[in-house]
DNA sequence: CGCTACTTTGATATTTTTCAATCTTGGTGG
DNA sequence: CCACCAAGATTGAAAAATATCAAAGTAGCG
């Protein structure tokens, strides 16, 4: 069933339990779990019973590049589950300017609300698509499903350890390793295995990088050139990087 | 019951369900909630019932003022709430240096792991009372009890929201902002109403301040020193400071 | 094919870091 | 009770880095 969300007009499909499709097409969310795992990776948290209980209560919706899935401020009445694309999550500031909170994609929840209202604005990096998870349902589902309660709150502290590892690149004060470090958790996200040479994807704009690193747009652009003639990256194009020299990057990517 | 931890060295009691005290010497777990409330303030998310059935895994633990918690890359088995006092959760760097990623204090929640170890290291920066809730224990507890897990839940979304406007905080660029912007997170952790001009008090070293702000200490004493110069704030002692004058630090501490 | 948004590059100014030395303070022990 | 000690805090001067301002170059999109 395809219905037409009438507050901000984007094409939504309705699922029902017994339709939802598992892998690509199912609730989907990522994270490294409490205990022990052998790769220690980032791994699908959701049970099948699991998914299909969420889907239950899940809507595909469809945003757009540059689309705003929701404003700073605004009454929270969804929490969304990314399956493909990246949005971005940013406070502006008073000045006008805005700072990146977070990327997100595939597998990861955004929406999480205080005293009933938005914290910060998400806006579609590129087309998106995710579920979206009414948040007088979710709740409801979450507190008679604790198998799937479990699942939320684990994904909860993987986001709290990324951000928190975040403020260790924050307090670098050179820009190089900052985008070094940006750039590995990039290529963590997307690959399994680590000595991946294959080229990061990165779907956002400078300013955006520089939004999220607290560094100027500028002091970004020069970072990226002064990496590619060190030979330790190379710029296939903007938004496509490879890493050439693997022990000089992880050098510079080293917290300091 | 009091018994002694072995590990530590540090003097436990053990809880049973029935004699936990309600207020100050029962799990409290403080968070702004998703729902509109009146107050917007941290609240206790514990109800009668949750706090009796985390009590009855529970055990107090003391610790003196310098003392660990645990171990960055130790074998996770415990999470802790602390009762009193003020925890520095902080990383090591290769370089020797530490970076603080939170400070934690009553009603607070440290110890969460990834892949079975513990993220970062903790230690008391005061004499620190805490409970101790084993990792097993509490995974089974949660599990069955929907609502004490949905309080768990608000809790880490509320240090997932303080984590990312710390992010903020920590990409200003002058040294007064970031320490105006800190003052502003203590004063608001202790103080109900918002005019308060009560001293705020800063249990830790200004070389931990630095180590939070991803500043030098010397840039953090200066900025100390400045903004009481410019009669700004007032230096009780090292660890007691006033806002003298609020529309001038409230000006200052505007995220830019 | 041209426009617009994004990116790159250059020169200067501002700020903090760093290194070094001195000063305070809180705690200890005689 | 006082003197001493060591950790923490402050201050100064110089160096390093990014921010800022300005201008020109690219690339994607309609």
């Amino acid at each position: 069933m395809l219905v037409r969300d009438r507050c901000r007009g984007v094409a939504m499909t309705k699922l029902s339990g017994s339709h939802f499709k598992p892998s690509h097409t199912a609730p989907f969310i990522a994270a490294a779990p409490f205990e022990q795992t052998k790769s220690g990776r980032t791994v699908q948290l959701l049970s099948a019973g699991e998914i299909g209980r969420l889907a239950q209560i899940a809507a595909i919706v469809r945003f757009p590049k540059g689309a705003r899935l929701y404003e700073e401020g605004e009454k929270a009445d969804c929490v969304y589950n990314v399956i493909e694309g990246e949005v971005k999550m940013f406070s502006a500031l008073p000045s006008g300017q805005y700072r990146i909170v977070a990327f997100l994609s595939a597998g990861d929840l955004l929406g999480l609300s205080e005293n009933g209202r938005y914290v910060s604005s998400a806006q579609a990096i590129t087309r998106v698509r995710a579920y979206r998870l009414p948040l007088t349902d979710l709740k409801k589902l979450l507190r008679s499903d604790p198998e799937l309660e479990y699942s939320f709150l684990c994904k909860l502290c993987h986001e709290l350890r990324v951000a928190r590892f975040h403020t260790i690149t924050l307090c670098r004060h050179d820009a190089d390793g900052k985008l070094a470090m940006f750039l590995t958790e990039l290529d963590s996200d997307h690959s399994v295995s680590k000595k991946s040479s294959a080229p990061i994807f990165l779907p956002m704009t400078r300013s955006d990088v520089a939004a999220y690193l607290g560094l100027s747009l500028e002091a970004v652009s020069r970072s990226f050139r002064k990496l590619q003639r060190d030979g330790v990256i190379r710029l296939n194009d903007r938004h496509n990087v490879e890493i050439t020299d693997r022990a000089r990057f992880d050098h510079i990517a080293l917290p300091t």
